[in-house]
Parts: structure tokens; sequence; C-alpha cells
DNA sequence: CCCTGATTCGC
DNA sequence: GCGAATCAGG
């Protein structure tokens, strides 16, 4: 591949939306990061001295896109007022124990993407048999059951070693993936591998 | 370890 | 000009 106006001009883009070298070359695809870098510095674009830790910097930028097909008509707003209440606590006395703080592991505060699997194969039941113990844990509260909370990256955040289970619809602008760490070559973290390559045994009492 | 950008240097 | 290799760092 080489740099042709169009792509060059993408490139500007991402960089300027601050997007990694990575994520840029994923897009562009047909070029490494170390090519988009190449580039970046040869344009003489504004250099990235920042810090900005490596691992959640992509997950601040790059989620943000716009080009929505604007409808004719226009779409009332809903006007997303809902400021969640600030829930604030008593200053004085804090009982001790209190206060359990929701596991903050990652994601920020994705809204709502627990969603649906999108266009799952698999119909997954809370079922104890499936779900076992699992690595990363989070949320054993209700049911007992324990899920890990996934990372919930983009497609071109992915890479041969994040869970690539899909996570709400993949026509949805929210579509991600699970994102947290596979082992060895499996496409999926412990958990999703575990959901997904069910041993028949399992499976028929699973289903 | 995984990821980031920066720089070097042969092609 | 290009980008792999390498460096420095979180």
């Amino acid at each position: 591949m080489s740099w042709t106006d169009e792509r060059i001009d993408l490139l500007k883009r991402l960089w300027g939306e601050g997007q990694s070298a990575s994520q840029i070359a994923g897009q562009l695809g047909g070029v490494t990061r170390n090519a988009v870098i190449g580039k970046v510095h040869r344009l003489k674009l504004d250099s990235r001295l920042k810090s900005a830790t490596a691992a959640e910097m992509p997950v601040l930028v790059a989620v943000p896109k716009p080009s929505r097909p604007v409808l004719v008509e226009s779409v009332p707003v809903p006007a997303p007022e809902i400021v969640a209440a600030p829930r604030i606590l008593t200053p004085v006395q804090a009982t001790p124990m209190q206060a359990t703080p929701v596991p903050a592991t990652t994601a920020p505060s994705r809204p709502t993407l627990h969603a649906v699997m999108g266009a799952n194969a698999l119909k997954i039941e809370p079922e104890e048999d499936v779900l076992g113990e699992v690595e990363t844990i989070a949320e054993p509260r209700p049911s007992g059951e324990v899920v890990p909370i996934s990372r919930n990256l983009t497609l071109v955040q992915l890479s041969e070693r994040t869970c690539k289970w899909p996570l709400g619809d993949p026509l949805s602008a929210e579509f991600r993936f699970c994102g947290n760490h596979s082992h060895d070559a499996s496409p999926y973290c412990q958990y999703h591998a575990r959901i997904a390559f069910q041993p028949v045994s399992e499976r028929r009492r699973a289903r």
C-alpha cells in the first residue's frame, strides 16, 4: 500500500482525533504502526509527548463516531438530563463496613452495554454448570453467578490476545468486544472460551 | 507483558 | 519517502 492523498487525509484526521498509531494503522490497513508513526513525523504532524497510559488512552478516545445519516425529519431529542443522583454519603458518620465499592476494575463507565449478545448463536443461561470459577471475578453478588467485567473494546482495539466475544448489537455504534486477556492463542478470554467451547457433557445440560 | 510514541538508518 | 528495527517509557 502506498500513501495516497486519501489515506493521508484519513491519517491526519485520525491522528488529530488522538487515536494511537496502531489503531490508525488498523483502520488504514496494509501498514504497521511504525509506518504510521514514520509518516506522521514526515508530515510533521503534532507530536504527542504527553503521558497518557498506553492502556487507558484508547478507551477514552476513539469512541465517539459522529457520521450519523441525518433523517429528513428532525427527531425530538430525548434530552439526556438524567444525571445520576450524586448519591452523596452523609458526611458525618460513615458506617464502617458500608460503601461496598463496585468493582471499578476497568471501563470507566460505559453506560449500558449488557444489552443483547448480538446474534449470539448460543443461548447462555445462568446455570451453575457452565459457570464455574473464573479468573477475573466481578460482581459475585446476586445469583452467585460470576461474570468478568469486559473491557468493551472496539474492533480496532482488539489484538491477538484480547477476547473477541461480541457484546451488543453488531449494527449499533455501541457494539463492542469483551477485550479481556485471552490465553494462548484462544480468541476468547477464559470465561467466554468456556461458553463458546462447551464440552458435550456440559452442553446437554446447559442448553 | 502489552502498549505507546520517537528515532535511526538501510533501502 | 518509506518503514523495520530499535529505543525509551507507562
